[in-house]
DNA sequence: CCTTGTGAAAACTTTCACAGCT
DNA sequence: AGCTGTGAAAGTTTTCACAAGG
């Protein structure tokens, strides 16, 4: 790492990495920032100016290529080799994200999951069986995984990830829509669902127009 | 709307709204920019700037009217009252939205279901019952929603949220993973999963630590 | 002494525009 | 001729710092 990364940067090379690998599904071997820019609603400055950040990618007068940009996304996003991840919270959207084929698709599985209900415990959904949320530690010991999702609803969210933590788990996308403490050296990403409705109603509110 | 409001000061107006709402609950009928920033991790100057890019809606010396705020808040987002929204896709992820609280709790309803597999047209997930997407034209003129959610993969997404906008849809929730399009009258916000987790995959392979 | 309101500075991000390779 | 690399400009957002008022 020589310089800071801009954040907005980082989370645009998840986009480029993934309209990259279908161009190069296709066998294109070459492109260039304006046809990058433009499938993506980006302008072509933008997309010179992030992968210049990342190092020199391109060829001046014929693009950037597309194996070599790949390869290196996928080493610097850390995601070369499958990831496991547990899951916490088997109700309806945690049975969902049991279930979720994207995850697998981008080398993330969930190979175990979590709940307190008695009455679930024991049962296996999609191949993974869930177990009593007291055994997590022993699990992710066992299992040596660092990511952990938490679909548990907000009153026991903040408990639960207490616990991930406490067993070792180092990131953690939480879909509680409550404001979570975690220690420094663990990272959390939240997703909340009624803040994007929320974004919505504002712009049909007052009528703007604005893409994303 | 006097001047433009920044787009990240938007965003967070739904955190304010949310944390202010459960603290009126406590029956609180002031709070400072101290208190209000330090619940949701941000500054005190922040909270500040943002109240005052909407108004003044503060005492010096004093601090914030709570309801006050709140109501402004409710008005400002459109969020007044109970709002409608149709779902496209009632596979896993469908189905989990369909009987997720949390909408419901900030004021919208999922009141109709569309998908196109027959096995699953007709049958009724939480008291709503799923309808063949051919007839989404009419049911959305029936309801007069302009909310829609998408919960369709990814490739189906485009066709059907062409389906929702020529229904008549005005705002969209997506889940597909991919970049859509729609005319300039139209917003629409797009929630990716897994680039959530490559988010996180960056920072642990990175050894940083950012919050959020 | 408390806390907001607010201009001004600082920090950050995007866009421009063109020099420099192929 | 075409496209990247890149300083510099423009635009945006956050933070500072303190005057104004309860």
């Amino acid at each position: 790492m020589k310089k800071k990364i801009p954040e907005p940067t980082l989370r645009r090379l998840s986009y480029y990495l993934r309209f990259l690998e279908r161009f190069q599904e296709e066998g294109k071997e070459i492109i260039s920032s304006k046809e990058l820019s433009g499938s993506l609603g980006l302008s072509d400055a933008q997309v010179r100016r992030d992968l210049f950040i990342l190092g020199e990618f391109g060829k001046r007068g014929v693009g950037y290529n597309v194996p070599k940009l790949v390869n290196f996304l996928n080493l610097f996003l850390g995601l070369e080799k499958k990831q496991k991840a547990i899951l916490v919270g088997c109700g309806n959207l945690g049975k969902a994200l049991l279930q979720y084929k994207g995850f697998k698709k981008r080398s993330f599985t969930i190979t175990c999951a979590f709940d307190k209900d008695k009455r679930i415990i024991g049962t296996v959904i999609n191949g993974t069986k869930i177990k009593d949320i007291k055994t997590i530690k022993n699990e992710v010991k066992k299992k040596k995984t660092i990511y952990g999702i938490n679909a548990c609803p907000v009153l026991s969210a903040q408990e639960v990830i207490d616990k991930m933590v406490d067993s070792g788990i180092k990131a953690i996308l939480n879909f509680a829509p409550v404001k979570i403490y975690v220690p420094e050296d663990v990272i959390i990403s939240s997703v909340d669902l009624t803040i994007e409705l929320e974004w919505l109603s504002y712009h049909v509110h007052h009528y703007n127009r604005l893409r994303k």
